[in-house]
RNA sequence: GGUCGGUUUACCGAGUGGCUAGGUAGCGGUCUGCAAAACCGUUUACGGCGGUUCGAAUCCGCCACCGACCUCCA
């Protein structure tokens, strides 16, 4: 299982080779989304992001487990009046069931990651279905003498904690800075320390989702479920262990002090972050009305949005950024990747039907190691896409006759863009659906035909004007040497 | 205000102490009845001010701007 595969460790905050712990398996734990409103641009950065790791490990060789949890059991909304649980609250607006609420969202979601190519993962485990485990996760750390109950709420004792470890360490976070920097609460407070957190919370008279517990009826912590099922599925100590930056603290930086409290060990070996999207510069926020839900994106119907953008043209547009910078959307900057996608993709197209020469004057070897010094190198795609685009050319080069490639080089080369295109980046061809396809292109063909007599009789107003109406719909003409080729524009 | 990260050519976006990123757009050329595609060539770069260095866009400092986090929101 040799690999020259290396990843940014967020913890040591420096690229590391990557050596799973239980070769051939890795372990491959991703924070999921809470499921209370529909999928937006946020949602489709980390699932892009893991999903080409997932696909990379397994290309690699490895046994994978990818767990990706649902967060289906509400937490407190700080800006409610009411205390409200956020799939509780909606579930009021909407009038339905909270695991109603829940069930409509996850099927919006796993739909639009489904269009983005996303692999599920394979384990999906939900909060609400691990209460339990999630209970006896409370129980350890209460053992070790890191949390304490008061009035029927379970939280940690950060403080303690830090006394032997180091909380922060994940998020450059400093316990000082956090104690003066923290704002006050209103109300009165049951926890020793601003910075501790709720392990076990207990739920006040019109809360629905409720459980009972040794210490209330109540619901588990937000940073608990995480630390509970990975290591339910994945070990005590497992390999990696991603999220969108934004839940590095305090998020993550609880799992590691929780898991570490109920284990005496850290669990994690590799954190990994994606950055997060700004769209024409700018955060994405509903207050700034700039928030564009997946279905939007698709659809186009938004009013930021000059037009819809396929799926594919979403992911090939993540990829052509490194997942740890900010990736800026922009209706040009979309409109360029669909562009480039779409080369890229009749470069695939091209590349079958290309005649081996006896022998080449391109560099395919060179090529393919090209290709993997960057995806080892921290998943780096735009340098991976920079590369198959060299191979573009290449492929449009022999195309025109200009260069040639052996039979061995063509098969290295369709092997190499069929890996990497499809298999890791996980790209795929968007062109409309067969049976449509087959009677478009058979009425084309019946006007190619008509235009070719005119052009045989010299009409050329008449070949031009067809070719001008059809572009008018959407087919582009092109007379080349061999005869007419025509494509959807 | 605090911590951390960023500021690259028209747009998006890599990278590096001295050597072409790539995509999209523009311009010129090849091909072509014309156009398109493809190929070849090509233009405006590394936020500002200092410092280190033979040499910095790449290292250091300060300033400006942007972003993430600092919330019992996930």
């Amino acid at each position: 299982m040799q690999n020259n595969f290396s990843i940014y460790n967020s913890l040591s905050r420096r690229k590391e080779p990557f050596e799973p712990l239980h070769p051939p398996f890795a372990g491959l734990y991703v924070c999921g989304p809470t499921v209370y409103s529909d999928a937006h641009l946020g949602h489709a950065r980390p699932a892009v992001t893991f999903d080409l790791l997932y696909r990379y490990l397994m290309h690699l060789g490895y046994n994978v487990r990818y767990v990706r949890n649902i967060t289906d059991v509400g937490h407190l909304e700080n800006d409610s009046d009411e205390g409200e649980d956020k799939i509780q609250k909606k579930a009021r607006l909407e009038h339905l069931e909270p695991m109603e609420v829940v069930q409509k969202y996850m099927n919006t979601y796993h739909r639009n990651m489904d269009q983005l190519n996303v692999l599920p993962p394979s384990i999906e485990p939900r909060a609400s279905g691990h209460i339990i485990e999630q209970q006896e996760f409370i129980k350890k750390i209460i053992e070790s003498g890191l949390a304490y109950e008061v009035n029927g709420s379970v939280y940690f004792d950060v403080l303690k904690y830090s006394q032997d470890h180091n909380y922060g360490k994940l998020s450059g976070r400093v316990l000082e800075d956090l104690q003066t920097s923290s704002r006050a609460l209103e109300g009165t407070d049951e926890k020793r320390n601003s910075f501790d957190f709720a392990l076990w919370k207990k739920a006040s008279p019109e809360h629905l989702m409720r459980w009972p517990s040794p210490w209330s009826e109540g619901f588990p912590g937000w940073h608990l479920e995480c630390s509970a099922m990975s290591i339910k599925y994945l070990g005590e100590r497992f390999d990696i262990h991603g999220g969108g930056m934004d839940l590095q603290f305090p998020h993550h930086e609880c799992e590691i002090a929780q898991s570490t409290a109920a284990l005496g060990e850290e669990s994690v070996k590799y954190w990994m972050h994606n950055n997060m999207i700004t769209i024409g510069g700018q955060k994405m926020a509903r207050s700034l009305g700039n928030f564009i839900t997946l279905d939007q994106l698709f659809s186009g119907i938004h009013p930021l949005l000059e037009q819809a953008y396929s799926p594919m043209t979403i992911r090939f547009f993540m990829l052509q950024a490194h997942y740890r910078s900010v990736a800026d959307f922009s209706n040009e900057a979309l409109k360029a990747a669909e562009k480039g996608l779409r080369r890229l993709m009749k470069a695939v197209g091209t590349l079958k039907m290309l005649k081996p020469s006896d022998s080449s004057t391109l560099d395919i070897s060179g090529l393919k190691s090209k290709c993997y010094e960057a995806i080892d190198d921290d998943l780096n795609t735009p340098v991976l896409l920079s590369c198959l685009f060299d191979g573009v050319r290449y492929i449009n080069s022999v195309n025109d006759g200009t260069e040639r490639l052996s039979e061995t080089d063509l098969t290295i080369l369709s092997e190499l863009f069929g890996t990497f295109v499809f298999g890791i980046l996980g790209l795929k061809d968007e062109e409309e659906n067969m049976e449509q396809g087959k009677l478009t292109e058979d009425l084309v063909n019946l006007v190619i035909n008509m235009r070719q007599d005119a052009k045989a009789r010299k009409e050329w107003a008449v070949s031009d004007k067809i070719r001008e109406e059809l572009a008018k719909i959407g087919i582009t003409l092109k007379d080349t040497k061999d005869g007419v080729e025509w494509e959807k524009s």
